[in-house]
DNA sequence: CATGAATGAGGCTTCATTCAT
DNA sequence: GATGAATGAAGCCTCATTCAT
């Protein structure tokens, strides 16, 4: 009795080749989950991609949904881990976000595909696609409270405005990055609107 | 050795008994799509709500597909109509954008399911995806460019501007209607942040 | 209570206009088995060349199977009047056979869809696909038979004989009018060998 | 949204039992092919007499039609192979075609199944009908070139006459094996007939 | 004589998952 | 650690046929 079914596909430790073959499924799940789709792409598809026979899958995950979660965590991770990095230097909340921007960008323009993961999780599964934008957007909320703090920034709601440029880096991603293939969109021309806002030049 | 097919489920004129059944179909299917999602739907899920036989579902719509086609682009004209007879009346750009954005967040809490719809698209039907965004952005930058000639807002690239105020609103949707269920978001704290941006008050 | 279920589609007596709709499917049926063969051409296939709505086709044949019956049995009828006819005036059998041969080779060539959709009988019903062969082997071999008392022809076994020159003109039929598109063989060289044999010339 | 088929039922090396399954589908096919004919036939039906499970029929076969293809160049194969060794030992031509004859009313007799599974060929895939004849003519008119060289037989169209030594053996075949059951048509009458053709003996 | 909407059974195919080796 | 053969449920779609008008 080598093995219980109990604990197939669990965190079980791994030794340095099994690393490898898990790694090999994420990296290959993530491009073609972020190509084709979650549900275009089969288990099939994966361990075609990534070189092993279907059963092997299973050793590592327990279902198909449940390659994608990691993906997506890891991505949540990757993400902020990121962001963290490119904005530590920055002298005030301003220059962060456009540090950050910047950032979130190039992350998007070299990890298209992970990118692409999380927009489906909302009919993948629901819970985790919450979880993934509302532990974004507290950190967020967080450090924009802090700056509003040291007036670095207008007064307002920080949970609204973290949610608004959320959806502004989405978006605008999405339009020049993933859309136009354009390696970098103008962060500088999106700073200025986010700096002033819509109201026009006084005098 | 072509197709069979006589004349599949397409524009054929429908007498009264038929748009009845095809609307039925159309409301089954936005509620059903709306709250599992695309790929959790079956053709079969449709047609009981729908109170049909599962071939009847072929006589008006050629494939699972096309039912959200069909609903995409329904909701595609509505959104646009509703927006439009809301703005109607505006002052100018800023209080355009007020009016606007309230009317989208009341769309939204009427119509949750359509809402959802095109959020899926991304992943069932990529070009009909972008068609709806590029078009609603493209109709969106024209008025934003126009109200930049008559100074009522900074001047700045109308199209970025677009994609930003559709990133926020979607967002701020997604996160106070849909998820919070309020039926009305404070429209009038978000254009403090449009009208003023994040800079400090001076003084 | 107009009409029970049990004569539809029966031979009723048809009226100027109902014989010209039985026409019509008859037409578009003969073009459709022919090219696409039974199995891929659906009723409404048929209805929809013919130009008359689905339901209308049960009102002149109660099955599918039972228009395909009614072709191969107009088809017989047709192919051994027009051999009958073409050998009237022959002089003995071996005039008759290329009179014959010559006459299939043209009718095939002029009712290709016709021909090919015997051929598909035995599939589809396949006492109809005996009976159409039979029948034309029966009537062969007894002028065959005929011939040979009257010192035409060679004496052997008449049925053998018969089903012998059918499978000719039916590959060569095949061969050289269906798929080379020529419209004529070359019947005479084809009388060559059915009246001398393989026999290498005396001398 | 390409498709997502990781590495269906194609030419895919077999272990032994892999092989032993796709001998059974084939064997299940030709005999349900054979008896109730391709289009009254389900994956279903030849799962079920296979002793496997439907989903496994596509591990070996991509689509229904494949089997259906395997099948016939099966066919072709033996068919040819069979025939090969049969006039191996010919002294002649004629003798060669006695023994062909005979043979080929043998295969019909032990594989009847397989032997109908072409004939519908015409309407599952004309392509693979028309090469099967095609190639089998080709062979035939080779040989029998090469006799009339040898002035075995007469001097003819070899062409012509592969496609009538085919028509007789098809017909006679159908007739006296397939429908009469006849083990064994008279191949020396037919005999006769081929070697002296229709003319009466002189004198 | 004709229409066309509706039916529902049935077929092909896919795919996540299991399991013996 | 890995394999790959096998499973069987489920989904999409087609089509012969019925029936109310």
């Amino acid at each position: 009795m080598s093995e219980t079914v109990a604990d197939r596909g669990k965190d079980r430790a791994l030794g340095a080749k099994g690393e490898a073959t898990r790694q090999r499924l994420m990296d290959a799940a993530e491009e073609i989950f972020g190509t084709k789709g979650f549900y275009h792409t089969s288990v099939g598809d994966i361990t075609a991609k990534a070189g092993v026979a279907q059963g092997t899958f299973y050793l590592y995950f327990p279902t198909k949904v449940d390659i994608f979660r990691a993906l997506v965590e890891h991505l949540s991770h990757v993400l902020r881990t990121e962001t963290e990095v490119a904005t530590q230097g920055a002298r005030d909340r301003l220059e962060a976000e456009r540090l950050g921007i910047d950032a979130f960008f190039k992350f998007v323009h070299r990890h298209r595909n992970l990118y692409r993961i999380v927009r489906q999780a909302e009919f993948v599964d629901e819970a985790l696609y919450k979880w993934y934008y509302e532990r974004m957007a507290r950190g967020y909320a967080r450090k924009l409270q802090d700056a509003m703090q040291r007036g670095e920034i207008r007064t307002m709601d920080p949970d609204l405005l973290a949610w608004c440029l959320m959806g502004i880096s989405d978006y605008t991603g999405m339009r020049y990055i993933l859309w136009k293939e354009e390696n970098q969109a103008d962060a500088a021309k999106l700073l200025d609107f986010l700096t002033a806002g819509l109201a026009p030049e006084k005098g």
